[in-house]
DNA sequence: TTGTAAGCGTTATCAT
DNA sequence: ATGATAACGCTTACAA
C-alpha cells in the first residue's frame, strides 16, 4: 500500500505539493500537476482517507437513525438522503434501530466518537423524552418531525392531512368513522387523531371512543384491529387508518369478514407507499413527500455540520390528498 | 474536546496506561483502572475512534451495495445484515447504487480508500463483467448469487426452486405457462428460467418463446406485460412471475381485463415479500431466507476481512415453496 | 510555487 | 504493571 510519501518521491516533489495537488490543485504549477499525476498512477496510490478524515476531525459520514427499515415510506426517505449524501461527498450508515432506544444511542454514540458527523432521525420524538438523550454537540435533524417534536425537523401538516381525509369521507356522507391509530403516545397518532377529530368537530358529529381502535404501524397490527369493528353492532361505515400497512391489512380483514370495499365499508391509508397504488381496492391515502423529505433533512443537516444558521428550524413540506377505489359513499342498512 | 493525553494527566498516569485500561482492561491493575475510569468521568472523555481507526489500518465498516433499497427483499436481507454487523462492532455504509455501475465503483473506491474494510454486494453479477472491475485487494462476498457467480457468495438454488414451482403448476394440470421473467442477461433470469424449462421438459411440454415475456423486476414492468398475455388468443391458463412485484402488477392487470386469479389464471411470485401474503390473492411464492442470507454473508465477510479461510466459497440456503390463494387448477374453456 | 516540519489522537514497542 | 516515545498518513502553518 503505497502513500503520500512514495508518490512524493516518485514525483520529485515533496509531499505538501502532492498533498495540495490532490485537495487544492490550483496552488500548484501545471508541471507539478503532471508530475503527481503520473506519480500516483505509477505506484497505484489511493489517498487514505481515514487518515484524511482523522487530520481534519470529519468524518464525512451521517447516521440515519430508522425504526425499521423495511418499511417501505422509511426507505424511500432513506434513498432520498443516501443520493444527496453522495453527491455532496458524505456517506450514510444505516442505524436500524428497531425502536430500541438502546441501539439508538449507540448509534449516536459514533457521532461522539467522530465516527460520524451528524444524526437523521426517522423517529418522532416523544417530547418529554426527546431532549434529555441527545447528548451536547451532536447535531441531529428529525426528517419525521410532529407538531410538539423540538429542533430542527422536517414535516409534514399531519393534523391538516388527516383533516383532510376525515372531511373528505364526511363529504361523501360518512358519520360513523373508525380510526386504526399508531400507538397512543406515539406523536404522529396524536396529529393525525387531532385532525380526525377536528373534522368531526366541523361537521357537529360526536367524538366516540370506542371508534378507535389502537395498532402500532403495522401491517398485522391492522389487520388484527380490523376485527373490532367487523364483530361491532353498528359497524362504522368507513375506517380511517393511520398508515397505508394498517389499511392493507385491514382491508384483508374486511374481506375475510364478507366486507366489500368500498361498498360495505371505506377504508383510508397514510404515506402512499407503491402497493397503495397496486392493492385491490387501490387505496385512498395521503401522498407524503418522501423524496423532498430525505433531500431537505440531508440539506438541513449539512448546514448544522458546517456550523451555519438554519433559515429556519421547521421546514413544513406539502402532503397530497390522491383519491383512489378505496372510498366510497356510506352503504344504507 | 478532551482526549486521552488530558485522562491520563487526569488519573495521574500514562498514556500508554489508558488506552490499555480501555481496549485491554487485562493488562491494568485494578488501582490504575479505578483512576483512568474516574478521570475519563470527570473530564468528559469519548474516544477518538477516527484516530483509532487510522491507527489500526481498520475502519470497522462495510459497504452494502444494493440496486434499489426500496424493494422490500432487499431490506430485509439489509436489516438483517445491519444486525449482525452491529453484534459485531461493524458499521454498514448504505450503497443505493441504483443498478448504475458508476455509482457501485465509487462506493468501492470508499474500500480503496480505507473508509470500509469490506463489500456486501446484492447484485448478482454478469459473469463477464464482474472480474474485471473489482480491484485486488477489495474483499467482497455477493449475497444474491447465482450459478454463475464467482468468487464468496451465499445463494438460494434459484433453477430449483422455480422447477418446484413450475412443477406444481403442472400438477394442477397447468399446461400452456407464461413467464415474467426479469431482464434476459439477469442471471436471476437465467438460472429461474433454466428451472422452469427443466420442469417443462419433465413433463413433455414443449418450451414456446412467445410465452415468455421480459420485465426487471419491478412492478410496473409486471404490470405491463401481464398486457400481452390478456390479449392473446390462446391464453396461458398459469403466469410464473420471477418475483412478486412483477406478480402483483401482473394481477393488476389480469383483474383490470376482467379475469379471476386464479379461477381464470394462476400466478406466482418469486421473494415471498411481506406484502405477498396480504395481497388480494394471496401470493403462492418461494420464500427466500432473507435473514439467514444478511446474516451469513455478513459472517462470511467478517471471516474474510480478518484474513480467515472460508470453510466454503459457496453457500446455498433452502429456500420454502409457499402455496397461497393465487393458484389453483386451470379453467376449461 | 514549493518545501520543511509540526502536529492530529491513538496504539504498540520497548524499556523499566 | 507502567511509562516514554515512535510511528500511522495526512494537512497546514511557516519559511524560503
Amino acid at each position: 500500500m503505497s502513500n503520500i510519501r512514495d508518490v512524493a518521491r516518485e514525483a520529485g516533489v515533496s509531499v505538501a505539493t502532492v498533498s495540495r495537488a490532490l485537495s487544492d490543485p490550483d496552488k500548484v504549477s501545471q508541471t507539478s500537476l503532471n508530475k503527481v499525476h503520473s506519480a500516483i498512477d505509477k505506484v497505484g496510490y489511493r489517498p487514505n482517507m481515514l487518515a484524511r478524515s482523522f487530520r481534519s476531525a470529519k468524518s464525512y459520514a451521517v447516521v440515519v437513525l430508522v425504526p425499521d427499515i423495511t418499511n417501505p415510506f422509511f426507505s424511500q426517505v432513506i434513498r432520498s438522503i443516501e443520493d444527496r449524501a453522495q453527491q455532496k461527498g458524505y456517506a450514510v450508515l444505516l442505524g436500524d434501530t428497531r425502536g430500541i432506544l438502546e441501539r439508538e444511542k449507540e448509534y449516536i454514540r459514533r457521532v461522539e466518537t467522530r465516527l460520524a458527523d451528524g444524526v437523521i432521525q426517522l423517529r418522532p420524538d416523544e417530547p418529554e423524552k426527546q431532549s434529555s438523550y441527545m447528548p451536547e454537540g451532536v447535531v441531529c435533524v428529525n426528517a419525521c418531525g410532529c407538531e410538539s417534536t423540538k429542533g430542527p425537523r422536517v414535516r409534514i401538516d399531519n393534523r391538516g392531512a388527516a383533516k383532510a381525509v376525515v372531511d373528505y369521507l364526511i363529504s361523501l356522507g360518512h358519520k360513523r368513522i373508525g380510526v386504526i391509530s399508531g400507538l397512543k403516545d406515539n406523536p404522529h397518532t396524536i396529529d393525525r387523531l387531532a385532525g380526525y377529530k377536528e373534522a368531526l368537530a366541523g361537521a357537529d358529529i360526536a367524538f366516540d371512543k370506542s371508534l378507535v381502535a389502537e395498532g402500532d404501524f403495522t401491517t398485522w397490527s391492522g389487520l388484527n384491529s380490523a376485527k373490532q369493528f367487523c364483530t361491532m353492532t353498528e359497524r362504522p361505515t368507513a375506517i380511517f387508518c393511520m398508515n397505508d400497512e394498517m389499511a392493507i391489512g385491514a382491508i384483508q380483514t374486511l374481506k375475510s369478514h364478507g366486507l366489500r370495499v368500498p361498498e360495505d365499508i371505506s377504508v383510508t391509508g397514510f404515506d402512499d407507499i407503491s402497493y397503495a397504488r397496486y392493492c385491490d381496492p387501490s387505496l385512498t391515502t395521503v401522498a407524503q413527500p418522501a423524496e423532498e423529505i430525505g433531500k431537505l433533512a440531508m440539506d438541513m443537516l449539512l448546514r448544522l455540520i458546517e456550523g451555519e444558521e438554519l433559515a429556519q428550524e421547521e421546514n413544513v413540506l406539502p402532503a397530497e390528498f390522491v383519491i383512489r377505489k378505496s372510498t366510497g359513499v356510506p352503504c344504507k342498512d
